[in-house]
DNA sequence: GACCAATAATTGGTTGACCAAATATACGGG
DNA sequence: CCCGTATATTTGGTCAACCAATTATTGGTC
C-alpha cells in the first residue's frame, strides 16, 4: 500500500519523455532514419524543459536508439521497429534484473571466456593473467578478502578471449553482481584456498589450450555462487 | 596521416572529462564510495563548463560508475577500483566492437535463449512465438524482407528464457548487430525457406522441452552468419 | 558537552538567452 | 530552369542566473 505510492512518485520525468517518444515512433509519426522534432519543439509539446528533453535523448543515444547530429538534429536509428522497440522497453525497465538471472548470465559469459582464452591466448595474455593470479594468492594467503583480485583475474581472462563485446557484457552486469554479492554478503569466509585451486586450475587449462576443460572447470568455480543465487532470489 | 589529424579533433569533451575523473579516482583522490566535487568545483577544475561535467557524469550514471543524489552530491559506486576502472575503459571504448566477436556473442546469447526458453516455456511464451513465426513465413512465402519478423522471433525465444538479464543484453547488442547486418548486406535472398525451416525446427524442440536441441539448432541457424564474420571481420 | 532550532551556505536541477554550425530561402545571372 | 552566392532561419551546444532541496553552521538551553 504505502509501497505502491512511494513507486508513483518515483517515477521520473526522463522516462516519461522516452515513453511519448517510443509513441511517436510506434503511431509511425516518426519512422527509424528520420529526424526527431527539434528538441525546442518536443520540450513544447509534452510540457517539460528543454533540459530534461536533452537528457532523455542523451540516455537513448547510448543505447544505440537516437544519433544526435549537432546544429542538425536528432535521427531514429535505422534499424527497424522491433530493435527500437524492444531496446526502448529495457532502457525503461532498467534496475529490474533478479540476481539469478545475474548469475546464470556471469556464469554463461565467463565459461565462454575461459574457453575462448584457451583458444586464443598469448604469451602475453598468460603473463597477465598469473600475474592477477599472484596478487589474489597473496590476499588469500594472508586471509585478507581479495574480491578486487578475483575480479581482476576473471578480467584478465576475459580480455585473452580477444572477444572484446564479450568483455563489455561483463563489464556492464559487473556493478549489480559487485553490489548484489555486498549486499547478500555471498564471498563468505574459508573458501579461499578452495577458490585458489580453481584459478590455478583454470589457468593451467588456458595455458595447456584445452578450451573444455577451461570451461567446466569456470562452471565449477563458479558453482557455488550459482546455488546461492536460486535459494536468494529476488 | 589525415585519418590520424580527424581523429585528434574527433575527440570528444565529455570522453576527456570522463578521463579525468577516472585518474582522480585511480589516483585515490576520491575512493569507491565517496562523494565526487562539486560540479561547478569539478567544471573549474578540469577549465569546461558545467553542462559538459554534467553530460559526463550523466553518462557513468547509466554505467553504475557513479550515482547523484540531487542537492547532495554524487558518489562512486562502491565496487571497487577494478570494476570502475575496468567500467571506465569500456565507457571510452565504445563502438571499437568487430563484427567477429558481435555474432560471436550473439550466437552464445541465443544458444542459451534458445535452451532456457526449452527450458522454461509457457503456453503463453508459446502463443508468442508462434505468432512471431507466422508473421514471419507470411513475409518469407511473399518474397519479402523479413529482418523485423526474425528479430522479433528470436526476442520472443528471449522471453521465453525467463532470464531478462540474457534479454537485456541481446537488445544491447543488437543495433550495432542491425547496423552491420545492413552495412555488409548479410541478409541475402534466397536463404528464406531454410531460415523457416529452422525457426520451426527451433519451435517445435521448445515445445517439447528439449533444450540441447533447441540450442544446437539454434548454432545451425546461425552458422552462415558466424562463417561470413569471419570472412568480413573488420 | 549534548541537543535542538534557526539560519546560511552549498548542491544538483532548471531556465532563458546567447553562440556556432547547419539548413533553408531568396536573388541574380546564364 | 539550373546554378551559385548571400542572407535568414533553425538547430543543438553552452552559459550564467535562478530555484528547491540538502547539508553545514551558529546560537541558545540544559
Amino acid at each position: 500500500m504505502l509501497e505502491n505510492l512511494q513507486k508513483i512518485r518515483l517515477e521520473k520525468p526522463v522516462d516519461k519523455i522516452i515513453e511519448q517518444i517510443r509513441s511517436l515512433i510506434q503511431n509511425g509519426d516518426i519512422e527509424p532514419g528520420q529526424k526527431l522534432p527539434p528538441e525546442r519543439k518536443l520540450a513544447e509539446r509534452f510540457g517539460v524543459g528543454r533540459s530534461q528533453v536533452r537528457d532523455a535523448i542523451r540516455k537513448l543515444e547510448l543505447y544505440g536508439i537516437l544519433k544526435t547530429h549537432p546544429q542538425s538534429g536528432t535521427v531514429v536509428a535505422g534499424i527497424g521497429l522491433v530493435a527500437l522497440e524492444g531496446l526502448i522497453t529495457d532502457v525503461l525497465e532498467l534496475d529490474h534484473h533478479d540476481f539469478n538471472s545475474l548469475v546464470k548470465t556471469r556464469v554463461l559469459l565467463e565459461k565462454e571466456s575461459a574457453k575462448e582464452a584457451a583458444n586464443r591466448r598469448t604469451e602475453e595474455d598468460i603473463t597477465q593473467i598469473k600475474k592477477a593470479l599472484k596478487a589474489y594468492e597473496a590476499k588469500i594467503v594472508q586471509g585478507l578478502p581479495a574480491v578486487e583480485e578475483d575480479l581482476l583475474f576473471h578480467i584478465k581472462i576475459a580480455e585473452a578471449s580477444k572477444n572484446n563485446v564479450l568483455k563489455s557484457l561483463m563489464m556492464i552486469i559487473t556493478p549489480e553482481i559487485v553490489t548484489n554479492y555486498n549486499r547478500l554478503k555471498v564471498c563468505g569466509t574459508g573458501e579461499g584456498i578452495k577458490a585458489l585451486n580453481e584459478h590455478k586450475e583454470i589457468l593451467k587449462q588456458i595455458v595447456n589450450q584445452e578450451p573444455e576443460l577451461a570451461s567446466q572447470s569456470m562452471e565449477k568455480h563458479l558453482q557455488n555462487v550459482l546455488e546461492f543465487s536460486l535459494k536468494m532470489n529476488h
